[in-house]
DNA sequence: CTTTACACTTAGAAAGATTTAA
DNA sequence: TTAAATCTTTCTAAGTGTAAAG
């Protein structure tokens, strides 16, 4: 590990090298990117690297300088490739295999999505029932609960009393709701008149080890310094974890663990393959394990006291309301967890104080109290922003800001607006493809490339791609930003024409993979952007995301790259709902329709998770209660052939009574298993698909909540609590006849 | 202009709570 | 009653996009 992170603050050479020629006037201007000193010392453990299911393809480093932003100018002039001879690249590493792969057909069309896909909902008037005995065993626990034997006597009447509190609170709850939907909206900027609250609630102090747990350097025990302890905790608790494995993480550990360490310290503890954390570890593990096993007493105690804590801090007043907040808890100290190959990872995360705190209030409420002895940043007043507390993070030198709930005004008014936004697109988005369709054609680079970009923004609802600064984060693109080593370009594959094969890391070092048939102009298009460069070299080379969104707000105000991902996503869902429709189906069936529907746009958005690590074992165990149930039926249905053959001539009704016993038997199988089988295939696609995002973040929920109207679907189904809260307005304002 | 700072949305993992199955 | 599966909530990283600063 020698010198890992190198630091790559790499060279940053604005070769800002005058494109030799054709004057380029009616060129675009060129753009300059931070120089791709992707030297990036990215130690690349190799080795490493198993399988992980996103892929973190490793792209094995590629040595280059700077590239010298050759830029081809006028399209048709093939410009001499100005090369660069630093520049050596090695071979991009392994890839990881993995399906989403949603081909679509052609044309800047909202996909249409494949409709496979089984989806879970068998849930119907088993689980009301259900609900009703969640309920009532509620209640008894809160009245200072008692045993099998005494729920067993609740009556009715006890659980007609347990659901009428129920609506009650509920009731109660609605008109306490503030209905900011229905009154007028402030002047542009202003943000709040009233904003008061008690400032962040800050982490416990660290607490010194027991005296019998103790760490060991070079097998001797040591009694570390209180930080240096502390911050061995930090590690030690994460042993289980694969971060702790990786060479880089080890190393900005070390280099930040021993700043924390006293001169002796640092002069004994040299080496982190020396270190044992053995027992802090498993003192860890112990708490963990024993939090868990706490009795019902115990939890309940932790969680009113913990509520309390809420009550408190987790709260504010806005304009006359009572908000919640959504993170009101200073972030504690801890190790650095960048996604995929974050050159940060490890990381010391320090400590936040009072004095690291910004707090943002009106003036005439009461300022909060910093924890005593302490004094905060700075006080300030500033109703422009949503923000009532901010501090600056130490690892990447960001903001971070303590911010309301997803159910509150400020949040709820800002997402309606996004939809709204969105729903505008709708209606100048042909306009809008025509137009870049045309712009495929244009004389000038820089309009083609924004075409082809707005192509690939708009049909396959990329991310628009900001650049980022080099070697401080892990390598990943969005459109504008990707490289040529990003797309494969087939003319044909597997009997397809035009077809571009993507394959890079995007926001959070998901892996994108697709290939996606294209229109001719647009495959030609690329080929033209890739000639002549090398691996490394952005593919649109004249176009970022503010000249990309310049461009989008002078089509249509308050468009930009992201509002496409947001139309696209919704108008599939509309779509998707509409196509698979059927007032005959049952709740299941219902259900089963629209998280196909939610399924077709996570696959669109690239929406995934990490399989559930229990995946493949239920997965197993509910294939073998599907067999079990197969050889159920097959009995039955033998059992019903013996009877049939025993009934048959005689008019015994015994006989026929004991037929039709066993035909319902043999249904009632048939129908339980086709219930596991969907249950089963539905599980495996959505392995790695995950639905919650677009629920939360791209589906106007107004849609859902027509549909909900239209199939007489109970909402509660698709929405649970936190949702029907955050989409309040959306609920309230929307009639089945709603449209996107 | 370009670069940087700021504010706010979007994201998956992990922790925690609840439900279901054994 | 326990264990496992699943759903919900919390957490905070990692994006987008605009405005201010240089």
């Amino acid at each position: 590990m020698a010198e890992d992170s190198n630091s790559v603050k790499a060279v940053e050479k604005e070769l800002n090298d005058n494109p030799g020629s054709s004057g380029d006037v009616l060129v675009v201007k060129p753009k300059k990117k931070k120089a791709k000193a992707k030297g990036k010392a990215k130690p690349q453990h190799e080795g490493k690297e198993k399988t992980h299911r996103k892929m973190k393809t490793p792209k094995e480093e590629s040595m280059d300088f700077e590239d010298s932003g050759d830029r081809r100018s006028q399209v048709n002039v093939k410009e001499e490739p100005e090369e660069d001879p630093g520049f050596v690249t090695k071979g991009k590493g392994k890839k990881r295999k993995r399906k989403v792969d949603n081909t679509t057909s052609e044309a800047p069309l909202p996909k249409k999505k494949k409709k496979k896909a089984a989806e879970e909902g068998q849930e119907n008037s088993a689980t009301v029932k259900k609900k009703i005995k969640g309920k009532k065993d509620k209640v008894i626990k809160e009245e200072g609960g008692h045993s099998v034997s005494t729920k067993k006597k609740k009556t009715k009447e006890e659980i007609e009393a347990a659901r009428a509190l129920k609506i009650k609170k509920k009731e109660e709850e609605e008109k306490q709701r503030w209905r900011w939907w229905e009154e007028e909206k402030y002047e542009d900027g202003i943000k709040w008149k009233f904003l008061e609250h008690k400032g962040p609630y800050f982490p416990p102090e660290y607490q010194t080890l027991p005296d019998d747990v103790k760490f060991y350097y070079n097998g001797k025990p040591v009694k570390l310094s209180l930080p240096a302890e502390e911050v061995a905790l930090f590690f030690a608790q994460m042993m289980d974890h694969e971060y702790t494995t990786k060479e880089v993480f080890r190393n900005n550990f070390f280099r930040d663990w021993r700043k924390e360490m006293t001169l002796e310290e640092r002069q004994l503890i040299m080496d982190l393959n020396k270190c044992d954390f053995g027992e802090l570890h498993a003192m860890h593990k112990q708490k963990v394990e024993a939090r868990k096993n706490l009795s019902k007493e115990e939890k309940l105690v932790n969680k009113e006291a913990n509520q309390k804590i809420v009550d408190e801090y987790g709260c504010c007043v806005l304009d006359h309301h009572r908000e919640r907040i959504g993170n009101f808890k200073i972030e504690p100290p801890g190790l650095f967890r960048g996604r995929g190959d974050h050159p940060k990872q490890g990381m010391l995360k320090k400590r936040i104080q009072p004095e690291d705190v910004i707090i943002n209030c009106s003036k005439d409420s009461r300022i909060p109290e910093p924890p005593a002895g302490h004094r905060w940043k700075e006080v300030r007043h500033d109703n422009t922003v949503t923000w009532l507390a901010s501090w600056t993070e130490n690892v990447q030198g960001s903001c971070k800001y303590v911010m309301l709930n997803a159910n509150s005004k400020l949040k709820g008014e800002k997402d309606w607006e996004k939809y709204e936004v969105a729903r505008k697109l709708k209606t100048c988005v042909d306009a809008i493809r025509a137009q870049y369709q045309e712009d495929l054609k244009s004389k000038q680079m820089g309009t083609r490339q924004r075409a082809v970009a707005l192509y690939f923004i708009d049909k396959l609802a990329l991310r628009a791609g900001n650049e980022k600064e080099e070697g401080e984060t892990a390598d990943t693109v969005g459109c504008c930003s990707l490289r040529v080593e990003h797309i494969t370009l087939h003319d044909t594959l597997d009997g397809q024409k035009c077809v571009v094969e993507f394959d890079f890391l995007g926001k959070d070092c998901i892996r994108y993979y697709n290939k996606v048939p294209v229109i001719k102009r647009v495959f030609k298009n690329l080929k033209l952007f890739m000639e002549n460069k090398q691996e490394g070299d952005d593919l649109f080379d004249r176009l970022n995301t503010q000249m990309l969104n310049k461009h989008l707000s002078s089509l249509m105000p308050g468009l930009t790259a992201k509002v496409f991902r947001t139309y696209n996503a919704s108008i599939t869902l509309q779509q998707q709902l509409k196509e698979l429709r059927n007032m005959k189906d049952n709740v299941a069936e219902k259900l089963l329709s629209y998280n196909r529907a939610n399924r077709a746009v996570a696959i669109l958005c690239n929406h995934q998770r990490a399989p559930p690590k229990t995946f493949e074992q239920s997965m197993a165990n509910l294939q073998a209660k599907i067999d079990s149930r197969k050889e159920q039926l097959d009995l039955a249905k033998k059992e019903l052939k013996q009877a049939k053959k025993e009934a048959k001539g005689s008019s015994d009704n015994k006989l026929l009574i004991v037929v039709e016993k066993k035909k319902k038997a043999v249904q009632r199988c048939e129908e339980q298993l086709l219930k596991m089988e969907v249950q089963a295939t539905d599980r495996e696609e959505n392995k790695q698909i995950a639905l919650s995002t677009s629920k939360l973040n791209y589906l106007d929920p107004r849609i859902s909540v027509a549909w909900c109207k239209n199939m007489e679907v109970q909402l509660d189904k698709i929405y649970n609590k936190t949702l029907r809260d955050k989409f309040a307005w959306a609920i309230d304002m929307t009639e089945h006849d709603f449209v996107f």
